[in-house]
DNA sequence: CATCTCACG
DNA sequence: ACGTACGTGAGATGC
């Protein structure tokens, strides 16, 4: 079976029917891209995927359609007993809240709702305003038929906390969060955003809207329609209690059928080890992380923007006196007019939209011709820090607690990664030394220190142990430098006589491996020609030949099974392995990654969820996690055994299930800044 | 709202 | 022949 693009203009009078058999097919990233490509929409049809969850209406529990009439408002302490009773009658219940806001420290809970059943949903509206005229006191009066929010949170609160009753949410750690701030501490849970991530990581997204309509064919009430977009955009406490309620009660619906839909298929996708040992457990560790926040101290930041702006400004002068000009230094498009058409630069590469392209690399080749180049290069990195550090960081400050609270997307990177959000905490400057300073403003509460402890060269030491090189293992055992023994193996020189340069090197080619090597992209990376990097890959090949063969056999797993496995059995799907053309490179690359990030973030996972454990009696929080890094604050008086105790954990955290044939070694900091502890 | 650019592991 | 390093999130520009 090939189809490809080309192909399409022939059968162009005929795509419906050719999309809705390649949909029937399974085929449909490629459908997808076909569909896209004639502007169409592709056609949705039941998911069939084995491995996913079931098709709708297959193997499923029978499920009358969703009836938002059935649902019900609960206004009174009587039929809210009655609905918990319920609860603690089937031992599971769906819940989901509503509130004033997406950001969990911060909104306001609006209600709460509650299913037990399909269709058996209800809605408990607490602080719903009353709309104009209707309430004595205006509009930020209450509308009435509410219970009292702390009697019905005092009725709540057992059901929320009682042990033999299973809470069913999707996207947990949001209503968790918001519970925990009403003195809720809600579990135990099953969440089923993070089912489906368990299942189907780079099959498809898990939104409660995306599952809903892929599992249920069904199609909640979008959140627009009651609260509208943008500029006049209100809050769900303005909303009327008869809209909201059969929105809020759907919710909770989709909610209790998407669990009945993904529970029992677990077990037969494999990953029911993953879900109960990654995925769940974490869901309250990332929630008091986040609650926790980190101090961060905004005069700092400010005067650190007000010598950006001054800097900026100078070069910006600059930068028009060598142009001759006035222009938007911030505008691409602008520069790359300057540059290549003004001026007359050389490699000028125009991108798809029809502009020159000016990133920073070729701005750096640039810098040889003439100085405005380089004067760029340092305003951007100026403004870099500027717009995105220093200003938009203050606004992130909490009024309330004077720290910032990110919050962790559990099931957003597809290798099972964490990514962090509002704000990105994950990707605070380090590399340079201007940017390092940021990290400055990253500080310890008073009497106490920031402490790092982060995992050296753990996704090396994993592709060791996975792809079997044993020179690779002895130079990690024997504790040596790992780019440096690399290139001592791959170009004779002995240690003693290693130079930087040779080293970079090879620390470059040890990345490009894990990232699915490429001549090209070697050669990019290194600027030298593409048939050395070629050489350099082949040499490397040939003394590592594990590498080799564990690249063909994770490309072979990868095609036949549709997807890759970390060491923890985590599975990555790659539906573009088998499509033809240029995504297939794509998703190469992807699978032979996936498996060592996938493990690397497997064993941080681990390390998270046991962490509580190990340091609970110690004056210590946990407070972040950056890919390979976890940031506690400690009371000064305790920084030792803190360290000791999180080290323990997190070298230790692939065992039992895993056993590696390589150390895994955590280094530690402290300080009374992030830009110190690291 | 898409694109470009750049911050991190 | 062609085009590629893996995984993310966010701000500014400009359609």
């Amino acid at each position: 079976m090939e189809v490809s693009l080309d192909d399409l203009e022939v059968l162009e009078p005929d795509a419906e029917v050719l999309l809705e058999f390649l949909t029937r097919m399974e085929f449909r990233s490629l459908t997808k891209r076909i569909a896209d490509g004639l502007g169409v929409a592709a056609p949705v049809l039941p998911d069939t995927d084995p491995r996913g969850a079931a098709p709708v209406g297959q193997d499923l529990p029978a499920m009358p359609p969703i009836d938002r009439s059935a649902y019900s408002v609960v206004r009174d302490a009587e039929t809210l007993q009655g609905w918990i009773a319920q609860a603690m009658a089937r031992g599971e219940v769906a819940i989901d809240t509503e509130t004033t806001g997406l950001n969990e420290m911060t909104a306001d809970l609006v209600g709460v709702s509650l299913a037990t059943g399909p269709n058996m949903a209800c809605y408990i509206p607490l602080i719903h305003k009353a709309e104009a005229g209707e309430g004595l006191f205006g509009s930020d009066a209450l509308a009435p038929g509410q219970m009292a929010l702390e009697a019905a949170l005092a009725l709540l609160k057992p059901l929320l906390e009682d042990a033999s009753v299973l809470k069913i949410l999707q996207n947990a750690k949001y209503d968790v969060k918001i519970l925990a701030r009403y003195g809720i501490d809600v579990a135990p849970i099953d969440d089923t955003m993070l089912m489906s991530y368990a299942m189907n990581a780079g099959l498809h997204g898990h939104g409660m809207d995306a599952l809903a309509e892929r599992y249920l064919g069904h199609s909640p009430i979008p959140i627009k329609d009651l609260i509208g977009a943008g500029k006049s955009q209100i809050t769900f406490d303005r909303v009327k209690i008869d809209a909201a309620a059969p929105y809020a009660a759907e919710d909770a619906d989709v909610t209790w059928r998407l669990w009945k839909t993904f529970k029992p298929q677990l077990h037969g996708a494999g990953v029911t080890t993953v879900y109960e040992t990654l995925e769940r457990p974490l869901v309250p560790v990332l929630a008091r992380m986040e609650m926790a926040g980190i101090k961060v101290d905004r005069d700092v930041l400010s005067r650190m923007s007000n010598a950006f702006a001054q800097k900026m400004a100078g070069l910006e002068a600059e930068i028009h006196e060598l142009a001759g000009e006035s222009f938007n230094v911030g505008s691409p498009a602008q520069l790359g007019e300057i540059l290549f058409e003004k001026m007359g630069l050389p490699g000028g590469q125009k991108g798809k939209t029809g502009k020159y392209a000016t990133p920073a690399d070729v701005l750096e080749d640039l810098a040889t011709e003439h100085d405005l180049p380089g004067r760029v290069l340092d305003w951007r990195q100026l403004s870099k820090l500027k717009s995105t550090y220093t200003d938009a960081l203050q606004d992130h400050i909490n009024p309330d607690t004077g720290r910032v609270h990110t919050s962790y997307v559990i099931a957003g990177a597809n290798t099972g990664r964490l990514a962090s959000t509002d704000p990105n905490l994950q990707n605070i400057p380090v590399r340079s030394e201007e940017g390092r300073r940021i990290r400055e403003a990253f500080v310890a509460d008073q009497g106490k220190v920031l402490v790092s402890l982060d995992y050296s060269q753990i996704e090396l030491r994993i592709l060791a142990h996975i792809a079997g090189i044993e020179a690779l293992k002895q130079a990690f055992r024997e504790g040596q430098d790992i780019h440096a023994a690399t290139a001592s193996e791959m170009f004779g020189v002995p240690l003693d006589q290693m130079t930087s340069d040779v080293r970079r090197q090879a620390k470059a080619i040890n990345f490009g491996v894990i990232y699915g090597i490429s001549g090209f992209g070697l050669a990019r990376n290194l600027r030298i020609p593409r048939a050395e990097a070629q050489g350099f890959i082949d040499r490397y090949f040939d003394r590592f030949p594990g590498i080799k063969d564990y690249m063909e056999e994770t490309k072979a797993f990868a095609k036949s099974n549709s997807y890759v496995q970390t060491l923890f059995g985590r599975k990555i799907h790659t539906p573009e392995i088998n499509a033809k053309g240029p995504g297939a490179g794509f998703a190469y690359r992807a699978a032979i990654n996936a498996p060592i990030q996938g493990t690397a973030a497997d064993i941080i996972r681990r390390a998270m969820i046991r962490m509580e454990a190990a340091i609970d009696g110690l004056p210590a929080r946990m407070l972040l996690q950056v890919h390979d890094e976890l940031l506690f604050e400690v009371d000064e008086g305790a920084v030792d055994p803190l360290i000791a105790r999180a080290r323990e954990v997190m070298e230790g955290a692939a065992s039992p299930a895993v056993h590696l044939d390589v150390p895994i070694v955590v280094d530690a900091g402290q300080g009374p800044n992030w830009a110190k502890a690291h």
